[in-house]
DNA sequence: GCCATTACTTACATTTTTGTGTGTACCGCA
DNA sequence: TGCGGTACACACAAAAATGTAAGTAATGGC
């Protein structure tokens, strides 16, 4: 997220890891805590900053701009600038992230039922 | 992973994400540089930690052993212990972990495609 | 008695992630 | 002239994840 230190073997492992295989690169661009949620946010629409910041609760400014940053980066979102005053940023998926959707959902769903098998189980 | 302070944001926000929804709850239980590798290995055989540990690039004792931990709490692989010397511990998944699979085969298709599509851009 | 084996545990160090607080540029409006 | 609004940036602090190195218990074989 931050800068890394070149040499530490915690850099050079994950950097092999995600050489390894698919999953442990998406993993990668979308671990973190708040990476998928945000996407999850913006599925279907466009947000400008200040109303993600509004759908996602507890977020700081900083994690939200360091985060849509690194989305960014990897081609998950699109950023567009708007020359106005104040300022007008607007956020919406790329074709990648909307092909990922079905599977975040999946995912959503296979949580729902782990977890209320686990608490059965008490 | 560790000890956490009660006390923290960090936790109290994390908590707030969890029970946010199952996708958020998924992530926490799966997230983790090792712990969707670690259920990948393990996709329709048993192993032991030794075993385990072969198929993984460069884990360490500690983290397989704390990986492991967390996955056997969180309902995703079963750990059996024989009474021998020295001490044999075979790991397989649970039968949730295994209505995981397809979801995860998904995502490693996607990271691939992702990949290729961004390195095609340049 | 001594050593090898296995699956860990413990203490500690380092790296990475997350949070907090403050500042800034721009303009329109009162 | 001073204020509000937006989307950040920056310096710093705290917490969490990961890594390193060294043990440990029991037992069978030499």
């Amino acid at each position: 997220m931050a800068q890394r230190k070149l040499t530490s073997t915690n850099t050079a492992n994950r950097e092999k890891l995600i050489s390894f295989c698919g999953m442990t690169y998406a993993i990668d661009i979308l671990g973190g805590r708040w990476k998928l949620l945000i996407l999850y946010k913006l599925e279907g629409r466009v947000l400008r900053f200040s109303e993600l910041k509004k759908h996602l609760p507890n977020i700081t400014d900083r994690m939200l701009t360091l985060h849509l940053q690194e989305l960014e980066k990897n081609g998950l979102v699109i950023r567009k600038v708007f020359a106005e005053v104040p300022p007008r940023v607007e956020y919406q998926l790329s074709d990648s992230a909307m092909q990922l959707a079905p599977i975040w959902k999946q995912l959503e769903q296979w949580g729902l039922e782990h977890k209320a098998r686990l608490e059965e189980e008490t």
